[in-house]
DNA sequence: GTAGAAGCTAACATCGGTGTCAGGTTCAAG
DNA sequence: CTTGAACCTGACACCGATGTTAGCTTCTAC
């Protein structure tokens, strides 16, 4: 397919197709005027590269272990090294101190939501302005 | 105390306390001089100024619920209004959204690690995905 | 009063994925 | 052919919190 549909297909815009493109992330055959040409796995593997952008690793990050998952092909393909191992470790704690901080946020969104509902306007304490104008 | 020391105790750069301070999110007697002084109170909130930030939110954002969380001052202070709510409600979705992200992306990390940590040179055959012991 | 640490403001740089525009080429259907 | 949609490359803009530098002032301890 061409990158029109892959990119309907995925919904991810075609400069990122182009982007996951140059930084490695994705092949493309070329027809002969120079059009890229997709083969249907290229979707599950656009699916991943955007789990793996939302989830904050770089595109240096998820090129190198690209290829140690089971994907798109299929077939793993390829072993990580010790030393991406280690680099993974670390991603994967900064991953889990991100999951903390969410957890924590959502709370506090959620006893302010709870708060609010819970109370008709009722200013608990219309007292001090304190809230210095935006900047 | 003053800002040096109130960036240490945090862990926050002084330059970033001066961007609180100016999106409005910090407030900060000053000495004759000018310098900023700060009461003990603050470095909670900053703490929870550096949480509301890793979740993702925006400073804007967080001016406007701060005041409707119960924090440094100890007192609730505001009730967020219905339109806050909504938009609380939305940041909501989009955390559960993104810690869904990081869940999948973890798993996928922790299957590569597995993979070389227990298979020197197998094709994947991954015993449990390690537990998820973050939260 | 003086030296040096600590603060102040202002301005510019950075990172990295993505949006967008410009100017040109290719593809497919009439 | 011709035409219009789809694609190409390349370049520049953006967001937004934070880093960094510059040049000056204030504070504190001697």
């Amino acid at each position: 397919m061409r990158i029109g549909e892959l990119a309907r297909r995925t919904g991810v815009s075609e400069r990122s197709l182009r982007y996951y493109e140059q930084q490695g992330l994705l092949v493309a055959r070329r027809t002969d005027g120079g059009h890229r040409e997709y083969p249907e796995a290229a979707v599950d593997r656009v699916v991943h590269i955007q789990e793996l952008f939302a989830a904050g690793l770089h595109s240096r990050t998820i090129y190198k272990i690209l290829p140690c998952m089971r994907d798109s092909d299929g077939s793993p393909s390829e072993i990580a090294t010790p030393l991406l191992v280690e680099e993974l470790t670390a991603e994967r704690e900064r991953i889990d101190r991100t999951i903390n901080d969410l957890l924590r946020s959502r709370e506090v969104l959620d006893e302010v939501i709870v708060t609010a509902s819970g109370a008709p306007s009722q200013p608990a304490r219309p007292a001090q302005p304190s809230a210095p104008e935006a900047a």
